[in-house]
DNA sequence: TGTCAACCTGT
DNA sequence: CAGGTTGAC
């Protein structure tokens, strides 16, 4: 049985591309509910799918480390050839069988042999998935002299960067998230990927799929077969956009989207049913390459009241189209053509899973304020 | 335009 | 109620 890599373990073959902490923050990025794809399977270890393949990762102060698994058909079987996931027994909300051939891998010491090529794209994957080549620590700076607020919360929240996502996996994941929140969607999408995804991989009992393919999202049966996995009125929304956009586009459609502006790709979203302001933002800034996208959902909403007086909406019970392109607007003029970034930032801050790293900066601030001058608190608790 | 209820399910 | 969307006043 394998399992699943461990850096101090040694076991199995890890590569590294140099990346400060600063840059990116494995347990903020892919914890903060832009992806929920991603478990951490070891002490500060995560295990997920991207681009076809299992990976795992890790990261030291200056490095971010990389184990790629190779899966059942090997490397050659990515995007393009893959089985057609069925849509038969399996779908009656039972455990998905037939994983028995499953062939145990045997990279345990190393042993497969990567061509150069073959690593070069592994690593190019995971630098665009990341986006590495934005300078996150800049930004950082930039939205920090231009917003007090946002000096402060970036100080305890360093490295939160926008991931570059496969826009078939965010649509349809976003699609699940109305009305919902951060676990019970991970489960959903989970679910959704072990029914009709391609099967990857198995670690530990744990078996990796690919995400669905629209084309299998679109079919007819797919509606019953997620209410009964518990989507509720989302599994018609999913198979419906799959439908139309297999229907009225083609299978690129998604992706072609990258090259057109920001509000005109919203609003090609914005036709599919199940997708509102808030779906096509986050679907937008998370896989079309629009940095100034600020989804806004109640939280962020609050955050812009509470935390920067924005009158939009201020007096109002119900978030309309209006006020929602008020409060972009305010944070677009604020932050600029990277508003979406950082608005990810706040939100994560806000996340209750991460109130912890607040307490320990308060602590923290407690320590200078004894070590440091005691009447200069203010201002060394500022500038850091 | 703005407000409201309904939509599924789990905590 | 939960990181929403839709359809109807």
């Amino acid at each position: 049985m394998s399992q699943h890599a461990l850096l101090s373990a040694g076991a199995k073959a890890w590569r590294s591309i140099p990346c400060f902490r600063a840059e990116l923050r494995l347990d903020l990025t892919l914890g903060c509910g832009q992806t929920f794809r991603w478990r951490e399977t070891g002490k500060d270890h995560w295990t997920g799918v991207m681009g076809g393949r299992v990976w795992t990762l890790t990261q030291t102060e200056d490095t971010l480390w990389y184990h790629v698994y190779s899966s059942q058909g090997g490397p050659g079987l990515v995007n393009g050839q893959k089985r057609k996931a069925g849509l038969g027994p399996q779908c009656s909300g039972k455990r998905l069988k037939g994983m028995k051939d499953v062939k145990e891998e045997d990279d345990e010491l190393g042993l497969d042999t990567v061509s150069s090529v073959q690593v070069e794209k592994e690593e190019k994957l995971l630098r665009d998935y990341f986006q590495l080549s934005v300078k996150l620590v800049d930004l950082y700076k930039e939205w920090s002299s231009a917003d007090q607020h946002f000096n402060h919360t970036g100080s305890i929240f360093t490295g939160v960067r926008m991931l570059r996502q496969d826009p078939v996996e965010c649509l349809f994941s976003f699609i699940c998230s109305s009305n919902n929140h951060i676990s019970r969607i991970q489960g959903m999408v989970e679910r959704l990927c072990n029914t009709l995804g391609t099967p990857l991989c198995t670690l530990d009992d744990t078996h990796y799929h690919d995400f669905p393919s629209i084309q299998a999202l679109a079919d007819s049966k797919v509606e019953a077969c997620l209410r009964d996995l518990g989507f509720g009125y989302r599994a018609r929304f999913l198979q419906q956009s799959a439908n139309l956009i297999m229907s009225s586009h083609g299978p690129d459609w998604l992706h072609s989207l990258r090259s057109v502006p920001y509000l005109q790709a919203r609003e090609a979203l914005r036709t599919l049913p199940g997708v509102g302001l808030k779906v096509a933002d986050c679907v937008s800034l998370m896989s079309l390459e629009k940095s100034e996208a600020v989804p806004v959902d109640t939280h962020v909403w609050q955050i812009a009241k509470r935390d920067y007086s924005c009158a939009a909406g201020s007096g109002q019970k119900t978030l309309t189209d209006k006020v929602y392109n008020e409060i972009g607007d305010f944070f677009r003029k604020l932050w600029g053509p990277y508003a979406g970034w950082a608005h990810s930032v706040l939100f994560c801050a806000d996340l209750k899973k991460f109130q912890n790293l607040k307490e320990v900066a308060i602590k923290e601030e407690k320590i200078v304020e004894v070590v440091a001058d005691p009447e200069d608190v203010s201002e060394s608790s500022r500038c850091h």
